[in-house]
DNA sequence: TTAGTATATGAGTAATTGTTCACATTTATT
DNA sequence: AATAAATGTGAACAATTACTCATATACTAA
């Protein structure tokens, strides 16, 4: 029960057949975790699922855990990559677009890996992991921030980091509930609209 | 691995200490899930932890996944419960007291019972409970649109349902998230402040 | 007291778990 | 071609899992 979550491979990957089985591994246990759920895994099951050994799943891999620190780290990377891409790319002239912009993304990110999503919030109690989400959190925030700095004037006073603490917590759980909800999709116009008329209502003077 | 995740007992207790039997078995579990999370527990931990045998624990329940339903649907009763009974002494005058009772008695649910909330986010991506989540939050809506109903012409035009679904969706989220967070407590009245204020800019008109 | 019912017990079971290790095969290097 | 390194294999193991059942104890009512 001493597991050592990880993020680390066990063995540096060198040729591309090893790479192959490392990104095999990863993408059995996204399958897996869309299906059953991250209860329902267990290291022979990906294994069984990837089509190789148990031996060689361990053979990069330390431990359970790693697997699934991995492929969360990945996504929350793959996350902040992009909304500082997007960022860069905007011509958001005013508070309300520049909030739209971030709101895309993370809307995007969202709806195109809706598996990880189930790994996100069941990580969100384990304490192993609860670290690297409040760092999730607290970089968000920060790409948050610059977003808006252009356009603090446009910005009520008050603490700033909680004020954007705040977004984030709702957004993202908006857009994870519309992801389980039957009414509402967060490809639905509406919504997106509605999430930005929430954060741009709070946030301006 | 068919579980049948009933919220129903498989024998009722008559006598006393029967009952004792059955509330010990809750306690025991919640204090699991408060140390080791919902996936660490395991119906022989239960029962070792309540100090009783494992033959007793299926006397009452007929699997694990009972125990945490029966939990569940406890703590979501007495949240509606609590939610209700405040409305009805409320003195509110306004649409911004009107929520502030609602947030209150959630804030106040939430802090109260710490421990269940790992099992209320653990909840949310277990495809059995997402049914009880969602009547959670349909049941929590249906109040809140009782509460602000006087004054509704002070809220803003639009998709009723929707606007409160992402209220709803942004105090939860936030209240549990302060719960782990080191920055943020949920008994701050700094963070209090910023939720009304959240809700109350993303309703009135 | 006695008989019936409710409650408690815990050794036992079959299945699954995470993980190891001795060995086989494939690739890179000389 | 020979050797070393990288990669792959899967039977095997101890631990843990959810759950059963035969039996024992405690209560209730006659």
């Amino acid at each position: 029960m001493k597991s050592k979550k990880s993020v680390s491979i066990r063995k540096k990957p060198s040729q591309d057949r090893s790479k192959d089985t490392v990104n095999i591994i990863l993408k059995a246990t996204t399958h897996i975790i869309d299906q059953v759920g991250v209860s329902g895994i267990s290291t022979n099951k990906i294994a069984e699922k990837a089509g190789i050994s148990i031996g060689s799943l361990y053979q990069y891999f330390p431990n359970k855990e790693s697997i699934l620190a991995k492929l969360m780290h990945d996504y929350l990377n793959k996350q902040h990559q992009l909304v500082s891409q997007a960022l860069l790319k905007s011509d958001a002239k005013s508070l309300k677009e520049a909030i739209e912009v971030v709101l895309n993304v993370i809307i995007k990110s969202k709806s195109h890996q809706i598996q990880l999503n189930k790994l996100f919030i069941e990580n969100f109690t384990r304490i192993g992991d609860i670290k690297l989400l409040q760092d999730n959190h607290k970089k968000l925030i920060e790409i948050f921030k610059l977003a808006i700095t252009p356009y603090k004037n446009e910005v009520r006073s008050g603490d700033l980091e909680l004020m954007l603490f705040n977004c984030i917590q709702s957004i993202l759980m908006i857009s994870v509930s519309t992801l389980f909800s039957k009414e509402y999709s967060i490809k639905d116009q509406k919504v997106k609209e509605e999430m930005l008329e929430l954060v741009y209502r709070y946030l301006k003077a």
